[in-house]
DNA sequence: CCTATATTTGCCAATATGTGACAAGTCAAT
DNA sequence: ATTGACTTGTCACATATTGGCAAATATAGG
């Protein structure tokens, strides 16, 4: 396993000589908890993600980008046709953008 | 709701002049599961999409990239980031790719 | 090597989510 | 009003995800 937010995470956190025994209270959740999310064993929920951003000074978005990120890969990574999905999904989203002006 | 995917379904069973009814028994199911699948009320399972590839004679990667698509659309529909986010799965299944050579 | 502190692992109960099956409903054609 | 095709709602069941804890395993300092 493996997770580019997860990565993200832990090295802020490190940056910022925090332990998880720190962190962990701030989200609620327990360094066990913690610990998984960042080493990408679980997934966290969008609260924390923005939480995270608060608590660590980032801007949101670029948490909430890696860890989108995260669940598609996780979505399409034994899959042969994964570019092509991804390329579909793209027309998909672009297409719903333009609709809701 | 709606999807790619089960409007694919949808279009290649009329055009062979399949009725649920008939459609629905080849895959294990009920017409009430097959008519949800098509319409994106429900997700199909992989094997799923591989039988009706097989019944609907088109190649299994067409529905499979169109049933992936919508599972990515799913996962980031809401969010302001989609398109990033993509960008950067893309680069991750680019680079998994990379690494199984 | 011993201890203290940090992190990881494994497990389980609680919760949430998805699935299959069925009955009843709508709708169009005749 | 009857028939045939599809849709809708519901519910029990299975499956997956989560939170929390306790034990195991690093890692660092003396």
């Amino acid at each position: 396993m493996n997770s580019q937010f997860g990565n993200k995470i832990r090295i802020l956190r490190e940056e910022q000589k925090m332990l998880l025994l720190q962190l962990a209270p701030l989200l609620d959740m327990d360094t066990a908890q913690l610990s998984k999310i960042e080493r990408g064993e679980r997934n966290a929920k969008k609260e924390t993600v923005l939480k995270l951003a608060d608590i660590l000074k980032v801007t949101p978005d670029d948490l909430v980008t890696l860890w989108l990120a995260d669940q598609i890969f996780d979505v399409v990574k034994d899959e042969t046709t994964a570019l092509k999905a991804m390329m579909v999904a793209e027309e998909s989203v672009k297409y719903s953008i333009d609709k809701k002006k």
